[in-house]
DNA sequence: TACACTAGGTTACGAATTGTAAGTTAAAGA
DNA sequence: TCTTTAACTTACAATTCGTAACCTAGTGTA
């Protein structure tokens, strides 16, 4: 009848972290700022998706898009002060995950 | 050139928990075991994706599916230890959003 | 015997999201 | 003039998701 609600900031915190890419985005950016072409060869992501991601992500303040004008030009990205505070949840997963998860071959 | 490669084990992690609904799913049952329809109401899920979503965290042995033979049949969900193990993950997003996330209406 | 009720699903299908591949832009070097 | 490069866009096909209707036992009711 009545459901407990959950709490709308935790509930927005999961829209952003589990939208596909963003986590392994800002798990990229925790070793520092990083080029457009750099992310995008490392996650192995469309430009489509990568370009809609960090758009997202420093709408959300959790990046920083930077122009370098060299020719041609640059862009780098880097994670906030609020993207930086991603880093516990980031080492909560990893440690899960080697305490936990066993790949099974298919 | 060279990527320096994601651990699969880290990525399989992600994966799972970033699959819409897993992460959300699986805080719910950290409040203990419960029913499908409990479950359905709380998150406002569909059926469909309830269902698949249940199966995968099955699967992963995350979460354990206990047929209980009343009339009709009652079915009951609840975290693994390997599922309650993921506690500190989302206790470190709760964390995270109480810190920096802010609701913007629009 | 027939009918309705209930929990926990399934199914069909349209809508939204994602991946793929090709094209765009602006500056500078050949 | 033509080519190259980084960082995007665009068009479109393939996946995934949400919605609503339907299915299946095992009762209880008529």
């Amino acid at each position: 009848m009545d459901q407990k609600k959950i709490c709308p900031r935790f509930e927005k915190a999961l829209k952003i972290l589990n939208h596909r890419w963003n986590t392994l985005l800002i798990y990229q950016l925790l070793d520092g700022p990083q080029r457009y072409s750099t992310i995008k060869k490392q996650l192995n992501i469309s430009s489509r998706v990568l370009t809609e991601r960090l758009k997202e992500l420093e709408t959300e303040e959790i990046l920083l898009r930077t122009v370098i004008p060299t020719t041609p030009v640059v862009i780098e990205y880097e994670l906030t002060e609020k993207g930086y505070a991603l880093a516990p949840v980031l080492k909560a997963i990893e440690q899960w995950s080697s305490d936990w998860v066993t790949i099974t071959k298919d």
